[in-house]
DNA sequence: CGCCTCATTGATGTATTTCAAAATTTGTGG
DNA sequence: CCACAAATTTTGAAATACATCAATGAGGCG
């Protein structure tokens, strides 16, 4: 089972064990999952609005982002998903796709099929609520995007945005010190933010300017968390995090 | 167990029914689940962020939402919830809320603790799958909603949520033809289209001036279904509906 | 070097907000 | 059932945040 990338299922069990403590039990049987790494390239949808998905899909390495595709050419992308994240983990129970799931980057991904997942869960019903407990943490992500769009205006929501996945990424251990990765392009961001990307580049200037961030280079540095938390009106109770109260402490930790 | 108010399990089953089918355990175990029936009075917090709640409750009678409270008073309403809904059914597995429930109108709910459920779940683990089912359905909702405020404008944004409050209505029998309650206020709505109370008004006017709805005496009457869904660009899928694929023959049923 | 993608900037248009007030409906006690 | 207060809806005028259109500039990369 054990293969490249890091073990998948470890990686997995790291995950869920950021999320709610996982028993020695619920770990083994984690770790027994069957499942196949496959290799993405950028830009390709993994599952599209109508399909019926038979497996679900763990991120290793990359980006990958969940979108509904408008008429007229229009996108709204619903949420960005990094190394540890179970984008499609809601095709188990929601047979049908109301969107779709595409890479951003190059991915590594860990496919494990429902009926195998199915069995494992049922034996492992502490297990399931661990899995139903990342599923309600996809929804409250999902509220706070909600509460972004309708209340914050544009410099607000980019804000939260990358106060959200600073945070994120320090979860796992992408980030060092207060810089982290920003892998989605202007366009990316904008139509994540309903914004347009000029609009976006013209906030993203504006948080230049007063100091707030650095960007260059595909990096995110946060130069006053204060100030940023405070433009975006930022709580960090919606992530859910289980043992990951203060920024600080994990970014000392991760780097 | 039973009284008044229509059996509150019996109502739980029927709507967990129309998502995905009971089997006949499942419904058993269901109508043993102790609760206790509450009234609760209009415009009250059921619980707030911040809370650890130890029971949910289900929805027996009238509307329930979901907001988030921002600074300078703002709130962001995130969903509505009509009979038959299972509001807070996150806390089960989310501990500590990151919004607030409260009622819209004088409502009765049955109240669960989260003890009792556990236990039920965990001697079946096919209803568990089909509230998870449940909790994954509300995210669908955020998901579109998410889709509304960051890519539709303000006309197609209230289409929509008329739309979804229709067929919702509709299916746990609440509509009369093309008629339905719509208790949300104008402020209400407002608050949970990402619009102005003022702007939204406006916007009413379009869609009567254009002949799609009637509004009065807090009834939505769809006077041009086809019009409407055009507008709002409106998809049912994202309801996750079970039996019901087509609004005509419901609505039959339904009167 | 030249091509392609992505970021940046300017000028102009518009959807929506804000502020303020009037009209209408709803609820309630007499 | 009416009178009155409170809540809600409706309208106008002015301000603004953001979109749209169009072009230029700055990297990566074969």
């Amino acid at each position: 089972m054990p293969n490249g990338y890091n073990a998948p299922m470890e990686m997995l069990a790291r995950k869920l064990d950021s999320i709610s403590r996982l028993t020695e039990s619920d770990r083994a049987a984690l770790l027994d999952l069957p499942h196949t790494v496959r290799n993405l390239p950028a830009r390709h949808d993994i599952v599209r609005f109508g399909d019926r998905p038979t497996q679900s899909c763990l991120v290793l390495q990359g980006w990958v982002y969940r979108y509904a595709a408008l008429a007229e050419g229009g996108r709204q992308i619903l949420s960005f998903y990094i190394a540890g994240d179970l984008p499609d983990l809601q095709s188990l129970h929601l047979h049908r796709m109301d969107h779709n799931l595409a890479t951003l980057t190059p991915c590594v991904v860990a496919l494990i099929a429902h009926d195998d997942l199915r069995a494992v869960l049922l034996r492992n019903p502490g297990l399931a609520g661990t899995l139903w407990r990342d599923s309600l943490i996809d929804a409250a992500h999902y509220r706070e995007r909600i509460t972004s769009l309708g209340r914050r205006q544009a410099l607000g929501r980019v804000a939260h945005l990358f106060c959200e996945l600073y945070l994120r990424q320090k979860a796992v251990g992408l980030a060092r010190g207060l810089s982290c990765p920003l892998v989605p392009k202007q366009a990316e961001l904008a139509d994540s933010l309903g914004l347009t990307s000029v609009h976006l580049n013209r906030v993203l200037r504006t948080l230049r300017g007063r100091g707030l961030v650095t960007l260059g280079g595909g990096t995110l540095t946060i130069e006053d968390w204060d100030a940023l938390t405070a433009v975006a009106e930022f709580d960090q109770t919606f992530l859910h995090l289980a043992n990951n109260p203060l920024p600080a402490r994990e970014a000392a930790e991760a780097v």
